[in-house]
DNA sequence: GTTCTAGCATAAGTATATTTTATCAAAAAC
DNA sequence: GTTTTTGATAAAATATACTTATGCTAGAAC
């Protein structure tokens, strides 16, 4: 009984095209690493399938019927296109195909990641590359549901499944404009962050946290008088002269390398940041662990 | 163990497509009609060849992966491209494409032919006709080599897996221009086409073939003066008055209808031309049995 | 919490395709 | 003529596709 499939056998097409080519089913056979009967075969199940001869079988010679002429290249775009799927397939494990997605805390995104993303890009200029920022909750949930393959994110709970590593140490500075009085100084202490206006990122916020509950340790209390939700927002402010900021100090690298801003550890304090590259255990996309890769090293 | 194909199977592909377009394994396989082990399965296989995931399996839900959302527009296409075979097949059998090659003497080619020609392309525009003439022993090979599914030609031996219908019947005439002698008579004694300059077609065609054979049976001979290789000369030179034509009476029949030309029978000869058309015994390409079809009716 | 349910994965069995080996027949070469 | 080449066919072996039966896990209902 002859099963009515949707399509053609594409190793049925595939033979059609090889004989076609070769002019004769043994040359064809050998070219397919195949035998001649299998050649054969596939021919008259082909034919079978079709309802037309593709073939004008004069003697022992094949000449291609008009039909067979007709389907020609209809056969050939269709054995191309499939061919097509497996090379993208092995593009994708050359990584000279395919994409990432990445999560990272706004701070690493912002000030740190753009460089590597620029040398991935430079090395693999045909990986599209998508970054999202996001809260730490945020981003797990996404690695999770295999939105993103790699998250750059600072305290994380173990999650199942995936593994993690140190990828950033920084911590978070106080900075002034070059004009204010504590701009000589190297430290500053707690206490005296609530004689002047405070500019920090809003609570919800990583930095704010990490803040937040250092100054309870401490038996501390901390009172901002500005929130922003940007880190070059806080900068502005410091420099305008509105205040005193608290930073990541990796946001105001370049500044204080410009001489614009100062920066001044808070006195006794373990105001350190770990950020953290968390990813799936089990490798799957070869863009990702490229990426990752290069992160991590 | 894992055979290496060159290809996917375009089974799994669609499996794969309408798993994605679903959302879900199970309804995937309602739509295709099979059981939900059988989807899975596929997945799995194309993923084992992949080398790839293709759908992240987050708890009871399938998400695609990154490598999943590149490889979907190429296994649409591939998908696609397989399924436009099987409609160029279909479409072939419908008559909204394909070709036909025919051949024909060349009377029949230039004088009657084209009418029918052109009605056909009218009833099935996508078909792509080609029409050839030659000699009928040229047109005898064409049609065992399968380069040509019909032939109309004249005298024949019967070819091996071939039939033959009669398609048109005519005779070989003379011709003389209005002025002539001879213009107002039907009939014209065989011995007095020795008395005018004679044009005729030239000894290998058809035309002159059957006339000489007349005249031989007859016991007369024949002395043209004129040889030319086609019908429109030997119209063009009566019609200057050059001499006397003999030609088949279907070439002049536009000619008698305005008048420009005399039409006479050759008295006491048969001269009749009977014009077959050839086909092969078993119906191959829907569009040449339609042509013939119409041709024979 | 516990049980239930929905939904995918896996295993084993069966039917169907694919491919091979062995053989035949016919055309071409000698 | 005989031999060689080449394609078709049959039967057997193998691989593949699909099924039924069953297990497993996450979310839903209780």
């Amino acid at each position: 009984m002859l099963e009515r499939r949707p399509f053609p056998n594409p190793q049925a097409l595939r033979v059609f095209l090889c004989v076609v080519q070769e002019g004769s089913v043994g040359r064809a056979a050998l070219s397919l690493g195949m035998t001649q009967p299998g050649v054969s075969q596939h021919l008259r199940t082909l034919e079978a399938q079709l309802g037309h001869a593709l073939f004008h079988r004069q003697g022992r010679r094949l000449v291609l019927t008009k039909t067979g002429q007709d389907l020609l290249p209809e056969a050939r775009r269709a054995v191309q296109a499939l061919e097509e799927f497996m090379k993208a397939a092995q593009a994708i494990e050359r990584l000279e195909r395919g994409r990432v997605e990445l999560g990272a805390a706004t701070t690493m995104a912002v000030y740190v990641l753009p460089r590597y993303l620029t040398e991935f890009k430079r090395l693999h200029p045909e990986i599209r590359i998508t970054l999202e920022s996001g809260s730490s909750e945020r981003l797990a949930q996404r690695l999770v549901q295999g939105e993103i393959e790699l998250a750059v994110v600072e305290a994380v709970e173990h999650l199942e499944g995936f593994e993690r590593k140190l990828f950033y140490e920084d911590e978070l500075v106080v900075i002034v404009p070059p004009e204010h009085p504590w701009a000589k100084r190297e430290e500053i202490e707690p206490e005296r962050l609530a004689e002047v206006p405070l500019i920090v990122r809003e609570p919800r916020a990583m930095t704010y946290r990490v803040l937040g509950s250092a100054f309870e340790q401490a038996g501390l209390e901390i009172n901002p008088i500005f929130y922003t939700d940007n880190h070059e927002v806080t900068k502005r402010l410091v420099l305008e002269g509105a205040g005193v900021g608290i930073v990541s100090s990796v946001v105001v690298r370049p500044n204080v390398k410009v001489g614009n801003l100062r920066v001044l550890r808070i006195k006794g304090m373990e105001l350190r940041r770990l950020f953290w590259l968390i990813y799936p255990t089990e490798a799957g996309n070869p863009a990702a662990d490229a990426l990752r890769e290069m992160l991590a090293s």
